[in-house]
DNA sequence: AATTGTTGCAACCGCTGTCAT
DNA sequence: GATGACAGCGGTTGCAACAAT
């Protein structure tokens, strides 16, 4: 009658070690179930969100490299907005990511494209201020824009050398290393009789790194197109912060 | 050094699809 | 076959960090 709010907002270091023990013992499907059991007072929904796009353990952070960036803008011209299958093709990468990625990136380039593409309305002085069309150097509302990068429909532009900066601001109060050193020695390897597949769980930094063990959550390899190259020959290259 | 603008990331919301009952 | 619950997806927003003036 009091306690459960369903809290909301920024996640906890404690809270994230929950998180990362429950879906040690259950597995990464059943969030609801896990949301509730776990005590964190938060939806399902927003632990699979923390867990996919944070803490999963495969996740690479930082910037993307010139091979993925040209990945994104090749599957993105092909299917447009679906940004977990373009998401699957990116080992370590998540569809939010991707997709904030395409959202920032896109807008850049929108941005240079108009300034460039535009001469004939802004003519001679079209540097800044005249911007009667919005666009041009005003900061572009968040919301609005969209429709540019909407669906895919947009050139390759082999922007291969173009290096989005984005600087990793890095983790703010503690890190993931932190975190799954702490699990690390906290958890045994949970196995007894629960869970699905989550069993063979390992953490990043107790075992190999790799993919194969999340069957067909996040980053399985498609089905169809499978012509798509894999631009890793690192294949595993994990970023640790 | 302070202020303002911009960028990037994490998280939430609503909608849709899928599966179990 | 209908209904409900849950998971997943895409869009949007809020905020902190950074850069420029």
């Amino acid at each position: 009658m009091m306690q459960d709010e369903i809290r909301k907002g920024p996640w906890t270091e404690k809270e994230d070690i929950l998180l990362i023990n429950f879906v040690h013992l259950f597995g990464d499907r059943r969030w609801d179930f896990i949301a509730k059991v776990s005590g964190l007072n938060r939806t399902g929904k927003s632990c699979r969100l923390r867990w996919v796009n944070y803490l999963h353990p495969g996740l690479k952070r930082g910037k993307m490299t010139p091979q993925e960036e040209r990945l994104v803008l090749e599957l993105h011209a092909k299917w447009g907005n679906r940004w977990s299958r373009i998401a699957r093709k990116l080992p370590g990468r998540t569809d939010n990511e991707i997709k904030n990625y395409w959202r920032t990136h896109m807008r850049k380039k929108a941005q240079e494209r108009k300034g460039a593409m535009s001469p004939s309305l802004s003519s001679s002085n079209c540097s800044s201020s005249s911007n009667t069309t919005t666009v041009n150097s005003s900061p572009l509302p968040r919301t609005g824009e969209t429709s540019f990068y909407d669906t895919g429909g947009l050139e390759q532009v082999a922007l291969a050398g173009k290096n989005s900066e984005a600087v990793q601001g890095g983790e703010k109060g503690y890190s993931m290393d932190d975190i799954w050193k702490d699990i690390e020695n906290t958890i045994e390897p949970v196995c007894d009789g629960f869970s699905e597949k989550g069993c063979n769980f390992s953490c990043p930094s107790l075992a190999s790194p790799s993919w194969d063990y999340f069957p067909d959550t996040l980053w399985g390899f498609g089905e169809e197109e499978g012509k798509i190259f894999l631009p890793y020959d690192d294949g595993t290259t994990i970023l640790t912060g």
